[in-house]
DNA sequence: AATGAATGAGTATTCATTCAT
DNA sequence: TATGAATGAATACTCATTCAT
């Protein structure tokens, strides 16, 4: 693939993006996405096999640069606090980046077992990657923690999503807040 | 409405609640509803106003009946540990129990916005159920913890939902796994 | 059929006219109608055998009275004028009245060969009546003379119909002048 | 637009005002009118936003055609008397052309208002063309005279439409007679 | 490589009519 | 007689994809 192919490549990914994000899969029509990136519609497809795949690429770009940033961001962190702090951070930071784009989460092709296979493949190595910093911290059953620090980190992005007087201010008290609890747990926290 | 058309009216839910589930909102054809239920295709319209309706009624049924067991098992405990115990176990029991249904909460129709505002609504009477028992143990900050434990409980579903092989035995472990981080946090499972 | 039946008959016939004048014939349901009457919708078909010969009836009704008091007045007018005059009288004044129904003479179902057999009939009737008057003062070629005068009254009652600020002045004034027209020509106004 | 797309225009076209004109609007199915033309259904919505567009788009071709042969006729013709029977030639001739095609003229769509504002504008030039010879002549009140002209003429037609036998001489007959009645009246035919 | 005209599968919904009560 | 719940036929339109140029 020439350089100019690269190129055109990628524009398409990022009129793919921006109007997947804005629309959503059904609601996106491929002449929408082409009209943007000023080609015609049949050249969509020397690129991209079908609809669905041009899904499947978005998100796969996407989730790639989530996971690689993810393992630099424990790499560069000392002790399990500190790699946590960067896990959450990370984690709620893309979605606060991504809140224009909330569609493509939320509004994905409902039955491509492709794109599922592939969304279980990127699930699986984001848990891998919390899962070996627990691991390396001597965590027992690092699997059911890894899970559960997701799962509260996911939960949380949704204010973030779809609370538009998100500040980054609250972020970073969320950031802290998780990882207080996932250590410390909020019995501390009762009056006796 | 009569009692026979009560019974229609369920019936209907019924079989809709199968196909749905089993399909997806999309896959699903009204006709497939309809044959199942045995009644012709007009008859699901003088019960509900469309497809979507008719989702967004098996939904709810579904999740009032969530939200009626919740309840009932937070006043039935006792304690906070108890009372979340009883939380983790209804939130996971309940997807465990719909494992054949998964394209209920997965296929659900993309863009209806009312659909939408309805599940916001479930999610924030969830969350105040919640909210409720752990204010009332005296946590600060319930908004927060609130979240935190549902999206643990969430990310947990999943495997239940998605490994066929899950065992009643293992639920229950999860269950105490999960109640024992939210209250005390993973910190102490650490080899110093 | 019992005088409770009659007037029953009768207040279906008056509903119809009502909606289908105000709706037209393919945007009036059945249910409609008989909401309006205040009766059962299976009730209708006790009355009239389907929409369509509900339609047929009343347009029958309407123009029956029509055909009826145009033969009154032909009967009590004297000499060739004079019944010019009551016949175009008789036409505007008919439609005139009928403003608020214009959908009855323009929506009507589009392919339903008996209300096409019935209307040629009624056509044909006021055709003979108009027909008969110009016989009876010794008119040649009265076929042609009495379509020529019922469509220039047709095409004239175009105004009264679609234009709102049509006043019975204006409407006296058209008689006199079609009937002149037609009697003395247009050439005599011509300035030489 | 390309030579080849403007053939394939009015090749739907032409399908249309054949299929509409022999089995009426509503009996009229687009695949009908695209397996007349030899094309694709969708390719229909290519060139015609909707079936009612494309209804629109034949009933418009037709008029455009009537009224500018119309006004050519109006042109080369001589006098008042000349030019009415141009007139009359014209809007008789039209529909005798069109015997095979009656119900473009009374089953089209009910309820488009964007059809009846066309079928206004063109009634209006066609009344416009009409009142121009008159007021040319010296001819007072010239919008009563014109209507009640085209109201003879339209109520003329319509034994040429229905009635099988109409000949061609039939027709110039009436046309004479026609112009005779509109300018010297039918008095002068009276016995006395 | 790029274009964009042509294709055609696929489905929710309405409402006149019936008939068991 | 009257009711009204149940029926089911019937159809325009979209848009992802192809392929001749």
């Amino acid at each position: 693939m020439s350089e100019a192919q690269r190129e055109k490549h990628e524009a398409i990914l990022d009129s793919a993006f921006e109007i997947f994000g804005k629309k959503g899969f059904y609601d996106t029509k491929i002449s929408d996405i082409t009209e943007h990136a000023g080609i015609a519609k049949g050249t969509m497809y020397l690129y991209f096999k079908s609809k669905e795949e041009l899904f499947s690429a978005v998100t796969r770009r996407d989730w790639e640069g989530f996971l690689r940033e993810l393992n630099y961001q424990i790499k560069h962190a000392d002790g399990l606090p500190g790699k946590l702090q960067k896990i959450a951070e990370h984690h709620l930071v893309y979605y606060y980046e991504r809140k224009a784009h909330t569609k493509l989460f939320f509004h994905a092709p409902n039955n491509d077992p492709e794109l599922m296979r592939m969304m279980h493949g990127f699930l699986s190595r984001y848990m891998a990657a919390v899962q070996g910093v627990l691991e390396e911290a001597g965590m027992p059953d690092p699997d059911f923690y890894a899970k559960a620090y997701i799962g509260m980190l996911d939960r949380l992005k949704m204010d973030i999503l779809f609370e538009g007087t998100f500040t980054r201010e609250e972020l970073e008290k969320r950031v802290r807040q998780t990882v207080c609890l996932f250590l410390q747990g909020s019995e501390r926290e009762l009056n006796d």
